[in-house]
DNA sequence: CCGGACGGTGAGAGCGCTCCCAACTCGACG
DNA sequence: CGTCGAGTTGGGAGCGCTCTCACCGTCCGG
């Protein structure tokens, strides 16, 4: 951990090369409008002095940070730490990569937390956001978009009353309610007659699309056969143990995702009926580890988390630089549902 | 995405409050040496201002950031979507939050990105930077010490011969050996002879350290009870089938980490053998969504891994701040081996 | 052969902040 | 009653960079 040593100035470079400041800022630049002799004498004494820009001098005039944030609202612990967040982030990554960006990371912890970030975006320290906020009653959208921060959202948003920003409200997110009844139709293909669905949390977007997405299909469906359950492994026992215990004449289940799947799996195996000769089941997300490693493996409809991500990112950034060539009509950018696909897998 | 409104600035603050730029500075920055009366004022101004520093101006100053780089190398796609490096980044959120300092994330795709990352350090954009280097081979922690920014390593690193920098290496990792001693110990406390280890992957430090804790136990092992895998369920499965057709008298098996005593278990209960009667079995982790949904649910050697990247975080800021005053002797903070605990479940 | 256009270059003015140092105000002390 | 020092405050010089302009030479058309 010793000093490092002074880096080079601009300044400095343009001593070496014998120029003035401006010529090597526009070489550094992309050097247009510069003869190409100097430009290969700049090129070389920043080669030689090892000169890198310094961020924050550029920002201080540009007005640029080449950063954006990433928010990620989570009270909930468990649902962090799925791979979900991981496969989005290395998606965002790539894409503000090629971009030149950084990528500075928010958490949120609680409540107080929303304020923190709210000051942090509104202090204009990033160029844009992309926020994955999961729940339905959450500030943090609503604080967003007062930050006046461009942001684009992971995930279908959804406003408490009154906090609903003016203007457009970009978002990406897979088509949950129609991978829903690709599932569910597929399930009818196969000739079951007693279909259930295993929810997701409802007060998130996608488990709410998903479900709609089971009733398209199922349109007068039996009410016990939708049991509300949360994401979890957990959460997907107790409501396959449910479901049996109201509806022992059940022959296929939808569930929310693939955890959930896997507790019904789970309990479907327990009670000794076979998946998918009695019992067939379907979930969703397409998370390799769990889906390609359940008993039986499990079919499940795919959305391309880190497809997501990426295109979150470009969103964002075309939009940032759009706004550069002064807010032209052509407009922002819009929403992206992704689409979905089945995939076949042992269990349905 | 409309055109933010232009920040107040320090001057403006100053004017409002009747005072000078340095005095709102010196407010801003805790206050110290200011009467009461102007303190107040000035606090107000800021309030009524919606003013909020400009950090670019501040870093061009003062030289600081206020933003450490968390780099994940990664290769492979599989390890970084499990929660592992979700909850370490949320351990070390935690800590950069309660220390005002923000988290860019440097996610590597491949050998080029090495050079991006290594430039980006050099840079000095950050203060210091978290490095997870998962493989004995990774050019990443040499050129990283190189660029002389402060870092603190996650897990053991393992140095390519030539590579190794000057000055002491920081980094925290759990007790891979004693914890991998204490679950086989348990495994002799049971009764069982026959214990089988199936290892994580071999370049990794952690892979090596838990083989050698078994080792440690089971001195002269029977090296057939020895199968190397990679840390994947797949790999899991694979390995317990053929300890099986190699040693069918095995009574136990301590698997590297969770996912792959996933795997082994469902190899084990394809061929009737059950758990723990016939075979105990023990992971690595304590990774929760997997080790509590295991059938039988799974003994396992936790490791606090939020802790881990919070303790990350810590020293190095520690050794930020001790840096800023003078690098007195006392001296630089040195690594921090965490302990493990063996947590009891069914399977063994 | 001269004026103007034009591509290329450099000088200089900040961007918003921190920090050094000078200046100024008092109360205390000789 | 003068002086000194502690406690405060303001002025000003940059931090390293971009960007606007003025400037300069050159080339072309008239």
């Amino acid at each position: 951990m010793t000093e490092t040593a002074a880096r080079p100035t601009l300044e400095a470079v343009a001593a070496r090369a014998g120029v003035s400041r401006a010529t090597v800022s526009r070489v550094v630049n992309g050097g247009d409008g510069v003869r190409e002799t100097l430009v290969e004498r700049v090129r070389q004494a920043v080669e030689e002095l090892g000169y890198v820009p310094n961020q924050a001098a550029r920002s201080l005039v540009t007005k640029r940070h080449d950063a954006i944030a990433v928010v990620i609202a989570e009270p909930e612990t468990r649902v962090f730490a799925d791979p979900f967040f991981a496969m989005q982030l290395r998606g965002i990554s790539k894409e503000l990569t090629s971009h030149d960006s950084q990528l500075v990371l928010l958490l949120t912890e609680g409540r107080d937390d929303h304020a923190r970030v709210g000051r942090y975006l509104a202090g204009g320290h990033v160029d844009g956001a992309l926020v994955f906020s999961l729940h339905l009653d959450d500030p943090l959208p609503g604080l967003i978009q007062r930050a006046g921060v461009p942001t684009v959202f992971g995930g279908r948003p959804c406003w408490s009353e009154g906090t609903r920003a003016s203007g457009p409200t970009v978002y990406v997110d897979c088509d949950n309610r129609g991978g829903a009844r690709e599932a569910v139709r597929h399930l009818v293909g196969l000739g079951r007659t007693r279909i259930a669905h295993i929810t997701g949390a409802l007060d998130q977007t996608s488990a709410v699309d998903r479900l709609d997405g089971f009733r398209d299909v199922m349109v007068d469906v039996d009410p016990r056969l939708i049991v509300e359950s949360d994401f979890t492994p957990g959460g997907g026992e107790r409501a396959m143990r449910e479901l049996l215990d109201r509806c022992p004449d059940v022959d296929a289940v939808f569930a929310a995702n693939d955890l959930t799947a896997y507790g019904a799996l789970k309990v479907l195996r327990e009670e000794g009926l076979r998946v998918p000769e009695d019992v067939a089941v379907i979930g969703f997300d397409d998370m390799l580890p769990v889906a390609e490693q359940t008993d039986p493996p499990l079919t499940t409809v795919r959305q391309d988390i880190e497809e997501m991500g990426r295109l979150m990112a470009r969103l964002l950034l075309r939009g940032l630089d759009r706004r550069g060539v002064r807010d032209g009509i052509g407009g922002a950018p819009s929403s992206v549902i992704l689409p979905t696909t089945l995939v076949h897998r042992a269990s349905a």
